[in-house]
DNA sequence: AATATCGGAACATAAACTAG
DNA sequence: TAGTTTATGTTCCGATATTT
C-alpha cells in the first residue's frame, strides 16, 4: 500500500506489511499530547492540535532535568560472543536495536522527518495521516509547513517557560482544564513528590470531576504517611486497615440511619 | 461513533562506570 | 577518555470508559 503522500510503502510489494521500524517517539511531545497520552509530531503546531482546534496551545512540554550524583554498583560486563564485533553501542540489547535501526527516519506514517520525504506541494495544507486517522491539515498563520523541526513560536506561547503560557481558558470546552501544567491534580493518589513517571501518570489530566473530588494532603509531606483515612498506604498496618474500615463503615451506616434523606455518593 | 482516560511497554538518553 | 551499562524520564499504544 503506498503511503498518502507520497511517502514510501507501508508495504511490501507482496503485501506483507514493511518491517516496522521501532517505535519512534519525537524528543518533545506538545503538552497537549503529553496529557492525553497521545502521539505528537516534532511540527508546532502538532497535527492533532490543527484537528482538535486547539493549535494555539500547542506548546512543547517542559523536560525535567535528570537527577544527577545517584551513585550505583559495580556493573556487570556482559561476555560478548566470539563473532560479535563490540561497536559503540553495540553490547547491550536496547542500544543493539537502537543502533541498527534504519539510520533515515522512516515515519511510519504521517509527517516526513528532517527533509528527506518530498514537501507537499500545497503549502496550505495536506492531507496528514495521524494514526489511523486522515487529519487535513491546514496550516495556521503562524505555522510555517517548511520547518520540520519544533518551532520556537512568537507571541505570547513563545517558549513558554512553564506554566502561565496557555491559561485553559484558552481552550476548548472539551478540553477542560488540560492545559494546566503544575497544577497538581487534587485528586491525584501520588502522595509522593512527582517523579516523571509518577506525574506521568497523575496524567495531568483534564477530567473536570476530577477537580470536584476531595484534595489529598500535599505531596510535600509526603514520605508515605498519609493522614487521609482514605489514603491508605500499602505499607501500613493491614489489621489496623480493617480497623479503620469497619469503623468507617459502621459509622456510614448509623449516620444514614440518622439522616436517610441525605444523598449518599 | 467519536472522544477521553489511563496502565504500562517501549523508547530515549544522561550520567555513572570501566577498560584500555 | 571513549565506550558501556543502567536508571530515569518521556512518549504513545491499545484497551476501556464515557460522551455525543
Amino acid at each position: 500500500m503506498p503511503h498518502p503522500n507520497g511517502l514510501p510503502p507501508m508495504h511490501n510489494p507482496d503485501g506483507t506489511p514493511v518491517q516496522s521500524a521501532k517505535r519512534k517517539q519525537v524528543k518533545n511531545a506538545c503538552t497537549n499530547c503529553q496529557k492525553a497520552c497521545k502521539k505528537c509530531d516534532d511540527a508546532r503546531p502538532c497535527p492533532r492540535c490543527i484537528k482538535y482546534g486547539i493549535a494555539d496551545t500547542c506548546v512543547n512540554s517542559v523536560r525535567k532535568e535528570r537527577k544527577k550524583g545517584i551513585k550505583r554498583g559495580p556493573y556487570k560486563r556482559r561476555q560478548k560472543s566470539d563473532g560479535e564485533k563490540p561497536t559503540r553501542k553495540n553490547t547491550s540489547g536496547v542500544a543493539d536495536e537502537q543502533y541498527m535501526r534504519n539510520p533515515a527516519p522512516m515515519p511510519a506514517y504521517g509527517f516526513p522527518i528532517g527533509g528527506q520525504y518530498p514537501q507537499p506541494s500545497d503549502p496550505t495544507g495536506y492531507p496528514y495521516y495521524y494514526g489511523k486517522d486522515q487529519v487535513n491539515v491546514q496550516y495556521p498563520a503562524m505555522y510555517n509547513p517548511s520547518m520540520y523541526h519544533p518551532v520556537l513560536m512568537q507571541g505570547e506561547n513563545a517558549h513558554q517557560p512553564s506554566h502561565h503560557a496557555y491559561p485553559p481558558s484558552a481552550l476548548p470546552p472539551h478540553y477542560g482544564n488540560m492545559v494546566q501544567p503544575h497544577t497538581s491534580s487534587p485528586t491525584s493518589s501520588h502522595a509522593t513528590p512527582p517523579t516523571s513517571s509518577a506525574a506521568h501518570h497523575q496524567h495531568l489530566s483534564p477530567e473536570p470531576k476530577a477537580e470536584a473530588m476531595t484534595p489529598v494532603p500535599s505531596a510535600s509531606t509526603s514520605s508515605g504517611t498519609s493522614s487521609s483515612p482514605a489514603g491508605s498506604h500499602p505499607e501500613e498496618e493491614p489489621s489496623s486497615r480493617l480497623a479503620q474500615l469497619a469503623s468507617l463503615s459502621a459509622d456510614a451506616l448509623t449516620s444514614q440511619d440518622r439522616h436517610p434523606s441525605t444523598p449518599q455518593h
